[in-house]
DNA sequence: CTGTTAGCGCCTTCAT
DNA sequence: ATGAAGGCGCTAACAG
C-alpha cells in the first residue's frame, strides 16, 4: 500500500475515464493541441516561450510522463540498448559493462544487461528478445553457435560482438587479443628460466580458450612445453583443476583467467604448495581482486577501452552507417609476485 | 555488413511500403484476419486447428516478430521487469540478481538489470525510466534519498525493496537480517576471547552500514568493545582503512562486507600482521570469494532466499495482490580460518 | 508558430 | 469460430 493513495491508480478521476494523465489532458489543461505538447516535450523547439511554459507548467501539475510504449511505436526507437553476458559472476564482465554504460548513457541511451546464466540456449533467447524490444545489442563473448549467431546478425544491423570473433559471420567486432596476450605472458615466463608448464584452461569452446591456446602452443616453439588441463571459467574450476595441474610438476601453471587462478592459488596453499616459490602461477584479464591477493596475480590486462570502443562501434551502427571492422585490442602481461624464477634443481632437472 | 542483406531494413519490397513483417501481413499471406493472427500468437484459444496452423505457417515463412512496442501500448504491459543496484561489481549483488533471475523467468518475465555506478543521482534517473518503461521495478540496497524513494514508490504499486528498510515509506521489502547477523557474528569473536575490536565501516548513509553498527553497539553491551573506523564498501576501502584500524591494536577486525574484509587482509599482510594469529579478520555477505581466500574469511551469510522472495512478492504485485510485508531474512555466521582465539597476552594486557 | 490528422502495430470487444 | 473496427499514446508530415 503505497501511502493513503488510491488503490487502483487506473481509477477514473472525473466523469469520462480519464485515466493515466496522457498527451491530451496536457493540452487540455494548457489550452493548446497534442502537437503542441509533443514539440515542447521532445524539446524540439518551434514553440513560442509563452506557450511552451504554460505546457511545462500544465505537464509538470498532472505529472505527465510520455508513454514508451507509444513513443517507441510511433518513432521506432527506443533509446534504450541491451547487453548479454554468459555471467555476472566474472569482474571481468562487469568492467567492460560500465564502460559501454558511461559511454551509452553519455550518448542519452540507457544500458539494460541480462544474464544468460552460462546457458547458450538461454543466451540466445536473450538476445533475440532483446533485439525485437531494444534498438541494439551487444553480446559479450557469446557461447552460442554460429547459425543462432547468423540468424540475430541477419534480423539486425545493429549488432556488436565482444570477444568473440567469427569470420563466418560480418559481424562489427571488438575483442581482446587474448592470442598475442597469451604469447606475451608465454615470454614472461621463458624469460624467466620457465621450461615446462601447464595450462589450466577455460570454458571449452569459448573463443577466448581457443584463442589463448593458440598462443600457448606457439610459445612451444621457442621453448616454453606446456600440457594441458581442461577446468572451465570460474574459482572452482581452478579450484578443483590445480592438483592435477601440479602433479605433472610444472615450474608455472597458466590459468585461463583471473578466477581459475585464484581457486587454483587456493587449491596449492592447502597442498603445501607454496606460490612462487615452488610454482609460477598466473592469471588473465586482471580484475581487481587479481591485485589484492597474496601473492598478487601476474595477470594479462587488456587495453581499457574494449567497452568504450563496442559503444562507439554501436553508436555509429545507430546513426546508420554501416561497420564491419573486426578490431583487436592489445592486451599485455601485469608482473606481480606470483611469478618468479623456478628453483634452479626444478629447471636443472629437465 | 549482415551477409548479403540490403543494407536498409526498411526498403519497401514491392509496391506499397510493406515494411517490417507485421500482423497485417500474416493476415493476408494466411488469407485471414489480423484477429485471428493475434489469437493464435497469443495462443489464447478459440481458432480453429486448420486455420491456426496456416497462420502460424504464414507467420514462420514470413519472419514474423510481433512489435513489442505495439504489444506495450496495447496491453499496458511488457512482461518486463527492472532491477537497479548501486554497483555490480559486489559479487553479493550478483547473486541475488541471479535469483531473482531465474524466478522471473520461470514465470515468463524477463529481467533487466541496470547499474548507478554508486552514483544516487543515476540511481533515481534509472528508476524512473524504468519505472515507465517496464511492469515493475527491484530497487536493490538503494542509496537514494527518502523523498526521491517516496516519489517513486508513490509513481507506482509495483515496486520492492531489497535490503533497505524504510518505515516511512509502506513499500514491500525484503531484507537481510544485518543487525542480528552482525550481533551473532560479535557474539562468536567474544565468545572466543575476543574484546577489544574495530569496525572497519561501509558506506556512511547505507542501511545495511546502519544495522550493521546496530549490532555493534548492542554487543558492547555484553562486552565486546569496539571502536569504529569508516571505510567504505570496496576491496579498495578496505586496504587503504586497514592500517588505521589495526593501530588501534584491537585483536579483531570487523570488516562490513567480504570486498572490505579482503582489501584490509591484503593491507594487513603487507603490513606483516598475521590473520588470524595477530588479529582476527571477519567480513558479511559470505561471497564466492570469501570461502577461497586465504585464510578463508569467516563472515556472516544470508539464508539464501532473498531473490526468490523477493520475486515472490514482485509476482503478488503484479497480479493486483498489494502487499505490505516487510520481511527479514534470517542470517547467520559462517566460521572459516580468519578468525581464531587472541593470543593470551594481548587479551591479559587488557 | 500552431493545429489537424494519419499512421505506428497490436489487442479486444462487439457483431456475425 | 471469425471478422470489423475502435482504441492504446505519441510523432511527424502537412496545412494554415
Amino acid at each position: 500500500m503505497t501511502d493513503g493513495q488510491s488503490p487502483r491508480k487506473r481509477a477514473q478521476t472525473s466523469r469520462a475515464g480519464s485515466r493515466r494523465v496522457n498527451i491530451q489532458a496536457v493540452a487540455d489543461g494548457a489550452g493548446v493541441s497534442i502537437a503542441t505538447v509533443s514539440r515542447v516535450m521532445s524539446g524540439k523547439g518551434g514553440v513560442s516561450e509563452p506557450l511552451a511554459e504554460r505546457v511545462r507548467r500544465a505537464a509538470a501539475e498532472l505529472g505527465y510522463r510520455p508513454s514508451f510504449a507509444a513513443q517507441s511505436l510511433a518513432t521506432g526507437a527506443t533509446r534504450m540498448v541491451g547487453m548479454v553476458v554468459p555471467n555476472l559472476a566474472n569482474p571481468y564482465f562487469y568492467d567492460v559493462i560500465k564502460d559501454v554504460n558511461v559511454a551509452a548513457v553519455a550518448d542519452g541511451y540507457q544500458l539494460a544487461v541480462a544474464d544468460a546464466n552460462e546457458d547458450p540456449r538461454a543466451e540466445t533467447e536473450l538476445s533475440e528478445s532483446f533485439l525485437h524490444k531494444l534498438d541494439g545489442l551487444l553480446l559479450m563473448s557469446p557461447r552460442m553457435d554460429v547459425p543462432a549467431l547468423r540468424a540475430i546478425a541477419q534480423a539486425t544491423d545493429h549488432l556488436v560482438l565482444l570477444n568473440r570473433v567469427v569470420p563466418e559471420v560480418g559481424i562489427p567486432t571488438i575483442a581482446i587479443d587474448s592470442m598475442s596476450g597469451m604469447l606475451e605472458l608465454c615470454g614472461h615466463l621463458h624469460a624467466l628460466g620457465h621450461r615446462r608448464a601447464v595450462y589450466l584452461g577455460g570454458p571449452e569452446h569459448s573463443w577466448s580458450n581457443t584463442e589463448r591456446l593458440r598462443g600457448i602452443r606457439q610459445a612451444g616453439s621457442f621453448g616454453l612445453d606446456v600440457a594441458e588441463v581442461s577446468a572451465g571459467g570460474t574459482i572452482a574450476a581452478g579450484y578443483d583443476g590445480a592438483e592435477k595441474a601440479w602433479s605433472t610438476r610444472p615450474t608455472a601453471i597458466i590459468c585461463h583467467n583471473d578466477l581459475v587462478a585464484f581457486g587454483a592459488l587456493t587449491r596449492l596453499q592447502e597442498l603445501g604448495v607454496r606460490v612462487p616459490e615452488d610454482v609460477s602461477l598466473t592469471g588473465f584479464d586482471d580484475i581487481p581482486f587479481a591485485s589484492y591477493g597474496s601473492p598478487a596475480l601476474t595477470t594479462v590486462a587488456g587495453q581499457s577501452g574494449v567497452g568504450a570502443a563496442a559503444w562507439g562501434l554501436m553508436k555509429r551502427l545507430l546513426a546508420g552507417h554501416p561497420q564491419n571492422e573486426i578490431s583487436l585490442v592489445p592486451a599485455h602481461v601485469v608482473v606481480r609476485g606470483s611469478s618468479a624464477a623456478p628453483r634452479a634443481e626444478l629447471v636443472a632437472a629437465e
